[in-house]
RNA sequence: GGCCCACUAGCUCAAUCGGUAGAGCAGCUGACUCUUAAUCAGUUGGUUGAGGGUUCGAGUCCCCCGUGGGUCACCA
C-alpha cells in the first residue's frame, strides 16, 4: 500500500472530522433533478417568468472564494454548470463548511433557484449542499479557459504513461478523451446498424480455441486445469464464423477482440478489436462495394462528414475507392514487377538492390508483402483498394481462375494503415486441405511459426460451404482514423502496458 | 529484440561549464458579496525513476537496471 501524500493525508482527515460532525461524506442516496445540461435547457426555456428550482450533482472543478461569497463549477457527464454560495442565504456556518471541507475533485449536490449572473453566465444559487463522496487524491491539476472561443488547457494531465496507466484521472480531467471513446461507441453501433440492416446475424464464437486459426500471427497460450488441456486465445474469429455458413446461416458478422502475441507499436495492441463477417453467395468485388459503403456511411454517421482530416490530411473516404492491383502498386512505389521474378531467390535479390534486406529463408509471398509494407503501405493516404495478393500468404482465399499464383483478395488501406482484409473465401474442401498442408510444410523448419491444421473445419467444409465472401476490419484503426489519433493507444481505454516494477 | 529520446514537487515545466534544486498551478494562512486560469499578500512542499561509479562537489559525466515515447526489425 501507497503511503499517502501530505495533500492526501490532509483530505482524509477531512472525512473523519465530516463524519465527528455528524456528515456523512460518502451518502448512499442523491436526489438530482436535474443534469447541468438540462438545467441550462430548463433555465432557457422558463424564460425568467418563474424561478427555476434544481438540484444537480456533480464533480467540483473550480473554486473561487471571493469573501462572502464563492464561486464554483460542477462537472457532470453532460458539461459543467456553475453555482454560487452567498453568505446572506446560507449563513457563516455553511460558508465556512464549503471553505474548510470541500476540494477540488469532490462529488457534490447542490440544489437551489437558477438565475443569470451579471456577466452572463446561468447559474445555481445555492440554497442546500450535500457531500457526495469525498475525494482524497487530488485529480491531476489542469485549468482550463475559453480564449478567442478556444479552450485552452493550462497544466494538461498528459503525460502518456500516466495517462494510459490511470485512465480514470485521464477521463477526469481531459474531456476530448471521453469524448474519443464516446465516438468509439458510436463508431461500433453504426457498424452494427448497417450490417443488422442487411440482414446480418451477430452471432460469438469461442475465444478461448483448441485450434487456432484463420490468420498469421502467434497466438497466447493458456490453460484448462481440470480438463488438461492448452487452449489458446483466438486470432481472429474467421474459421468458426465460417462454419455457420455451412450451417445455413447466409449473413453473419462479429464483432469481439482478438489476441495476437506480436510486437506492439502505435497500429498494434496485443488485444484488439475486429469485425468479421462473411456473406454467402458474394464474392470480393460484392465485399469491396460493401467495405466502402459501410466506412463512409459509418463516417458520415459519426462525424457528419464523408470527409474527413487525419493528422493534417484531408482523407475523402466518398466511395468509390480506387482500386489498385497489388502488383501495380508495388510497381509504382518501388520500380519492382513482382511479375519479372518468378522466384523467391530472384525477387529477394532484386529487393536488395532496392536497399531492402529481406531475409534468405522468406518464401515469395512474404517477399511481396515486405515490399508492400515498406515502399507501398506508408504512402497510401487516400482510401485505396489493393487487390490479388499472393497465394502462399492467403492460405483460406480463393484462387483466381486465370492465375493459380493469385486469389481473389483485397485490403483497403487508409492514412498508411491497412483497415480491412478480405477475400473470395475458399470453399473447395481439396483444395483447403492442400493449403494446409503446404502451410505446414513451408513453416516446419520454424516450430514457432507453424499452425495446426483444423481438421474439424475441413469436415465442415465436406458438408458443402456456399460461395461467399469474407470481410475484416480494425475497429480499434477505424476509431483512430475518425477521431484524429496517432496512436492505437489513445482509442483503447486500457492499452496494454508492462508491469511496472513495485517499491517495497 | 536493436538504436535514439525522456523520467526533477500532486500536475506542467525550469535549473548556464559539474558548484546552495526553482517557477506556475494545486495545497496551507489571511483579505475580498458577480467571479470564471478570479485577484492580492504570505507560506509549506524534493531520496531529481532505482542502484552503483568518477569527483572536494553530480539533476548534470560514466556503468547498469526499470518504465514510457519514437523508430527499425519481427508479425505462415
Amino acid at each position: 500500500m501507497r503511503e499517502l501524500t501530505d495533500l492526501e493525508k490532509n483530505r482524509r482527515n477531512k472525512v473523519d472530522q465530516l463524519r465527528e460532525s455528524g456528515i456523512e461524506p460518502y451518502p448512499a442516496r442523491c436526489d438530482r433533478t436535474h443534469t447541468s445540461a438540462q438545467a441550462i435547457a430548463a433555465f432557457e426555456r422558463a424564460v425568467a417568468v418563474e424561478t427555476v428550482p434544481a438540484t444537480v450533482a456533480g464533480r467540483i472543478r473550480s473554486i473561487r472564494l471571493m469573501g462572502k461569497v464563492i464561486f464554483a463549477h460542477l462537472e457532470d457527464g453532460d458539461g459543467q454548470i456553475q453555482i454560487l454560495l452567498k453568505l446572506d442565504l446560507l449563513g457563516q456556518n455553511i460558508l465556512d463548511q464549503f471553505k474548510n471541507f470541500y476540494d477540488l475533485g469532490d462529488f457534490i449536490q447542490a440544489g437551489g433557484v437558477l438565475f443569470r449572473t451579471r456577466s452572463g453566465e446561468i447559474t445555481l444559487q445555492v440554497e442546500k449542499i450535500t457531500m457526495l463522496a469525498k475525494a482524497i487524491t487530488p485529480l491531476p491539476a489542469s485549468k482550463e479557459t475559453v480564449e478567442n472561443g478556444e479552450r485552452v488547457v493550462h497544466s494538461a494531465f498528459d503525460n502518456p504513461e500516466a495517462r494510459y496507466r490511470q485512465r480514470y484521472a485521464d477521463l477526469a480531467v481531459n474531456p476530448e478523451v471521453r469524448n474519443i471513446f464516446r465516438t468509439r461507441a458510436r463508431i461500433i453501433s453504426a457498424i452494427r446498424d448497417f450490417l443488422d440492416g442487411m440482414g446480418f446475424l451477430e452471432v460469438e464464437t469461442p475465444i478461448l480455441q483448441a485450434i487456432y486459426g484463420g490468420a498469421a500471427a502467434k497466438p497466447f497460450v493458456t490453460h484448462h486445469h481440470q480438463l488438461h488441456q492448452d487452449l489458446y486465445l483466438r486470432i481472429s474469429f474467421e474459421l468458426y464464423l465460417k462454419r455457420l455458413l455451412v450451417g445455413g446461416i447466409e449473413r453473419v458478422y462479429e464483432i469481439g477482440r482478438d489476441f495476437r502475441n506480436e510486437g506492439v507499436s502505435y497500429k498494434h495492441n496485443p488485444e484488439f478489436t475486429q469485425l468479421e463477417f462473411y456473406m454467402a453467395y458474394a464474392d470480393y468485388r460484392t465485399i469491396m462495394e460493401i467495405a466502402e459503403t459501410m466506412i463512409s456511411s459509418v463516417a458520415e454517421t459519426v462525424t457528419g462528414s464523408r470527409q474527413i482530416t487525419f493528422r493534417g490530411h484531408p482523407v475523402d473516404l466518398t466511395p468509390p475507392w480506387p482500386r489498385l492491383t497489388l502488383r501495380e502498386a508495388i510497381r509504382r512505389e518501388s520500380g519492382i514487377d513482382i511479375d519479372d521474378y518468378p522466384t523467391a531467390e530472384l525477387l529477394a535479390a532484386a529487393m536488395l538492390e532496392k536497399g531492402l534486406a529481406p531475409k534468405a529463408e522468406k518464401h515469395r509471398g512474404k517477399l511481396i508483402e515486405n515490399l508492400l509494407s515498406h515502399f507501398v503501405e506508408p504512402n497510401i493516404i487516400q482510401p485505396t483498394f489493393l487487390m490479388d495478393y499472393p497465394r502462399d500468404i492467403s492460405p483460406l482465399a480463393k484462387s483466381k481462375t486465370d492465375d493459380l499464383r493469385t486469389v481473389e483478395r483485397f485490403e483497403g488501406f487508409v492514412a498508411g494503415m491497412e483497415l480491412c482484409n478480405a477475400f473470395s473465401e475458399l470453399n473447395d474442401p481439396q483444395d483447403q486441405e492442400q493449403r494446409f498442408l503446404e502451410m505446414s510444410r513451408s513453416f516446419s523448419e520454424e516450430e514457432e511459426d507453424r499452425h495446426p491444421t483444423d481438421e474439424d473445419y475441413l469436415n465442415a467444409m465436406r458438408y458443402g460451404m456456399p460461395p461467399n465472401g469474407g470481410f475484416g476490419l480494425g475497429v480499434d484503426r477505424l476509431t483512430m482514423l475518425l477521431t484524429n489519433q496517432p496512436t492505437i493507444r489513445e482509442v483503447i481505454l486500457y492499452p496494454h502496458l508492462r508491469l511496472k516494477e513495485e517499491e517495497s
